[in-house]
DNA sequence: TCTGGGGTCCTAGGACCC
DNA sequence: TCTGGGGTCCTAGGACCC
């Protein structure tokens, strides 16, 4: 059996955490730059704010309903996150984190277990322990443990639903609609509705060889797993084959080397989460665009450079940030975006020489490796490149208006070090 | 005025190998 | 008229996810 255990409305429940005078009241939370809004609590889900729309065309809405408003905080989110999914793993090691708020449990069934008891025991435990409500859903497989989670979260099932009985599998799939299954988005849920499938039921009993034909294997595969068969395993955390870090302005740039800047603090960033993983890079993308919404001229271009060796050295990949913005830098545009992205990510221990050069990279592993402690002890930042400049001014960095302390992993009490 | 930031997997086609 | 039969690797593009 799977469970997929979800935080309810995560972004907004961490808020609430530190903040219960938010409970029961309209609670959005906004993306980057405070762009878009991309976690709601009930009460707003109530008012008909949709997901992802953007905040400017809501903000009267939002006043008029006294809805509270908050700047994404990232910091406090990964670090909740985290909490939540350690929890978890005391009590089944055998978990996948899915995403920031999600994780899927694998349950080895073995005669007499009690699987609902168990689940009833998570639920409680990580509110108690973290003070994030979760949603679990439960089946025999990962695609199965989705609609029976988003079934948890309606208000009758009070956040637990177990759809591991076959009866049950019959009289629930048909009342789910095929783009609300994990996997299917509008256009392929659009094409099968042109075969006359509509609900998962409909799908679950169609021919998967006809639906690999008609639309893709990844598709077939669902079709099983609504049958109850396993396609989709539990996956071990692997690391991430590509890093990527960019970020929107607050207003628009079009000096070179502020754009540089920009790139350069978003490489030290992507570096540090590639050392994190114990992982080296092959090549870099570094990439500017101007605001696609706005009618005046477009310039978005990227360029990929390579490493002659695998690479996890900030410095090095410095280097080629300034290449980079040489290369596709055009003066006269307004640049709203730029950002880098790490690919071809190897792990830091298969050690690939170069034939015609030293590459010894033990000092600068070590140097590295300094930092980050140095970072992860003292606070992001502490020790930094010289190539970053005019760290308090920054001209790029987006709009948090709305930003909430960063509870949990504030660095500012720390006892006086050096 | 304002519009996020990450990721993964699959497929087709081309280039190459013997 | 006929012009082999296997393979692998890489890339771009298109889907999907949160």
């Amino acid at each position: 059996m799977f469970a997929l255990v979800d935080c309810n409305n995560f972004y907004v429940s961490c808020e609430r955490v530190f903040n219960p005078l938010l409970i029961n009241k309209p609670v959005v939370v906004l993306s980057n730059n405070d762009g878009c809004i991309i976690a709601r609590s009930n009460e707003a889900k109530a008012l008909n704010i949709p997901m992802g729309a953007p905040f400017h065309t809501y903000r009267d809405f939002i006043n008029a309903h006294k809805v509270k408003v908050y700047s994404s905080n990232y910091p406090l989110y990964g670090d909740m996150s985290n909490r939540v999914m350690a929890s978890l793993s005391e009590f089944n090691p055998n978990l996948e984190v899915y995403s920031i708020d999600e994780a899927f449990l694998k349950f080895d069934q073995n005669g007499n277990t009690n699987i609902d008891h168990d689940i009833l025991r998570i639920k409680d435990s990580i509110l108690k322990w973290t003070g994030i409500p979760v949603s679990i859903g439960i089946g025999p497989t990962k695609t199965l443990a989705k609609i029976a989670n988003t079934l948890a979260k309606k208000n009758n099932y009070h956040g637990i639903f177990d759809l591991s009985s076959k009866i049950k599998q019959d009289e629930i799939l048909k009342d789910v609609n095929v783009e609300n299954i994990w996997g299917i988005s509008r256009r392929w849920g659009s094409k099968l509705r042109m075969i006359g499938i509509g609900n998962a039921l409909q799908l679950r009993d169609s021919s998967p060889r006809r639906i690999r034909q008609y639309l893709s294997v990844v598709v077939e595969r669902i079709v099983y797993e609504l049958r109850g068969v396993v396609c989709l395993d539990i996956n071990e955390i692997l690391p991430k084959k590509n890093i990527m870090c960019s970020r929107s302005f607050a207003n628009t740039i079009s000096d070179k080397s502020i754009l540089r800047q920009s790139v350069i603090e978003y490489a030290i960033r992507a570096c540090e989460k590639m050392r994190n993983q114990n992982t080296r890079a092959q090549s870099v993308y570094i990439f500017l665009k101007t605001n696609k919404f706005n009618k005046g001229r477009q310039h978005n271009e990227g360029i990929v450079l390579g490493l002659s060796t695998p690479c996890s050295d900030t410095a090095q990949i410095l280097r080629l940030v300034t290449t980079a913005v040489d290369a596709i830098y055009k003066s006269g545009y307004l640049y709203q975006k730029a950002g880098i992205m790490l690919l071809d990510l190897i792990p830091a221990t298969t050690n690939q020489g170069d034939f015609f050069q030293n590459t010894n990279s033990s000092a600068s592993d070590k140097r590295m490796h300094i930092i980050d402690s140095l970072n992860k002890k003292f606070g992001p930042g502490t020790i930094s490149n010289g190539s970053l400049r005019s760290r308090n001014n920054k001209e790029w960095s987006g709009k948090r208006h709305y930003l909430s302390p960063r509870y949990t992993t504030q660095w500012d009490e720390l006892p006086h070090v050096m």
